[in-house]
DNA sequence: TATGAATGAGCTTTCATTCAT
DNA sequence: TATGAATGAAAGCTCATTCAT
């Protein structure tokens, strides 16, 4: 019996609900920003009370995180594989900007809520989403694939890459990539790919060691 | 009478209050972020009621643009400066990204409050900051000096540079520098002159015609 | 069918279900303070859902009402029975002190309740638990034996006591008798049976008629 | 200038606002009971918005315990004088008890919400208000005055009193004396003056030593 | 019988804004 | 110029209650 519970103690259904209220949260992130995201404008969004929200989510905060988990874990699998399957430091430096960015074209929603949230949102604590990301916050194993640290030292130490501070040319790239859901709010026909693939050039360009 | 009236119709002790009020507001973005940013919390910053604000600023939104307006105004001059003072193409992009990190590191608190308005801030009307530059907003003439595109487009003329989207690089160059706002904010004692010159040396690698 | 069927309509698993609910209910206004006791947390004293108990009370009034009731009645029950054996208006006193005492020491979660709901507890309409008992509740019939008028006026009558105001004794000796839930739900520790001998002296001496 | 200003930096109409909230405030609590004293029920008492009560005071919780200590303030002030007026034990007992029940009746909202806020009010912390005044709380210099405990030990020391257990007898005296208040809401035309009498009566017999 | 889902009223609190002084 | 006072809208959250299954 009970032929409708999943095998984490969840329902189909509750599954369902909780999938649509991510989204439309996501939705009203990117539209309106974090700080104008209310439980009610979320809620409106799909058309229900307030209390469904704190029905299926603790409180406020715990639907951002979940948010917040659920993206990050999509797209940091989705770059994990791209990085891997690469060998040289340069070709995953490649792979890692493509895959981001792909991800961003491929979830739009996804990529610029989550670039709103990494800007705006604060924990109860005062703390952003990367200082989360450090410590407190139980992260999806894969998250490491969103490190670029350890490929910019294996091209370092192999003698691929050009001597530079890999920490300043994480920001670099990094704060390049998240630029692009920025972008595609502002306009909806920004041709992330063609993006991409400036940017595949750029860092390359920029962390080749000159022949 | 009215002896203390200067030509554009503030006297001398008005803009003294208003640039007090100003300074106080980026202290308070800088420390708490927008979100947390009252009037209130700006008001006790000096030691004043909350009407004092207001009665030198028509709202909220015209206090925070007035700073932005500030902030921009002085920022603008000194890359401007910077920039006019360089002949190459390649030279004047230098020039940027020093001139706007050497204002980060000289004005670590506009810096900063800057960048936090530029990813939390929104008009009434529900506009970033960016998009407010593009149109409605009346910005310092200088202002130019802040666009990268004639640069990359002289570069791209002259056969300086190699062949790439100025757009696209613009998006890159502009991110890499707001990034360290953010970088100050997290860790006090981060190198912000030693950032500038890896992102230098960075762009130019990523911009110039290979030899 | 339906074998299970008690003569008074419930069957047996029914009761056993409200007896539950009832315990729980005790429980979780005897931990956290009527104020904080919501039908969720009764519900997850037990390990069911909320529906459970509004399935077997029509309301959360209702389960309340229940709730004193029981007490009530196995409180009075005990009381009565205590008083009805002695034979002295004095003796009857000393019993009606000490087996409400014995009451709460025995059964120090129930007592815990109804002192806490006596001042706590208020009638949609707004009526307390003591104005309610004077009216509208039906209540069990041997709750007379709680009522200590009729003790007072036998031995007024029969000149075993001195002279007094019934009604004013009568407060003060509920009152010094209901402060021992107070004392035990601060100290667990609290000596019950101790305190009763003290109050048995106090108002047998208070009483009685000055030889 | 700034007549309107008093020592303690309230202006003359800040309080008599404030007395005027907490006047409000005891008013509701004495009418509805604590549990449904809520900041909206209260300013419209007034007639105000609910942001008045906050404009005042911090929030509910130190607009309630600003109550209680503006009780308790008077009340052990009245008291505490009574009670130094006499030199025997017996005749501070009787002191105590008058004095207590004499502000009773001058004050009868006050009492009233102070007995209600005595079983049902909680810090946020979940401590009751007599815990609140054992610890935390800054209470007024003459609190002592409530206390019962020197006055018995006196008595027990002298040999005024017979033998008993100071602790009980003080919840006797304590609980008969709060049980006025209550006496009082359920009926207002109770004669506290008349209780008054009977107590003291009462406690006089159960605690002298018989001669 | 029991559950999960949803609702709506009400709560405390924050805040920009207005206004009389 | 500046202040204190007050307002009202909106926020996050709790909870008894209803309902379909």
């Amino acid at each position: 019996m009970r032929s409708d519970t999943e095998p984490d103690g969840q329902t189909f259904l509750e599954a369902a609900r909780r999938a649509q209220i991510l989204r439309a949260t996501a939705e009203v992130i990117a539209e309106l920003g974090y700080a104008k995201t209310s439980l009610a404008r979320i809620a409106r969004q799909i058309g229900v009370s307030k209390g469904v929200i704190l029905y299926h989510f603790t409180d406020k905060d715990s639907l951002i995180r979940a948010l917040i988990w659920d993206v990050y874990e999509r797209g940091a699998a989705a770059i994990g594989a791209a990085v891997s399957r690469e060998h040289s430091a340069s070709g995953k430096l490649r792979a890692y900007i493509s895959a981001n960015l792909e991800f961003t074209a491929a979830h739009r929603l996804d990529a610029l809520a989550l670039v709103e949230l990494g800007s705006s949102y604060r924990t109860p604590e005062g703390l952003r989403l990367d200082q989360l990301a450090e410590q407190a916050m139980p992260l999806p194993h894969g998250l490491a694939a969103l490190d670029l640290l350890p490929i910019f030292q294996e091209g370092l130490r192999s003698g691929e890459f050009r001597e530079f501070e890999p920490a300043a040319m994480g920001i670099a790239v990094r704060s390049a990539i998240d630029s692009a859901g920025n972008c595609l709010s502002r306009d909806p026909g920004f041709d992330v790919r063609a993006f991409a693939a400036e940017l595949v050039t750029t860092f390359d360009l920029a962390t080749r060691r000159p022949t």
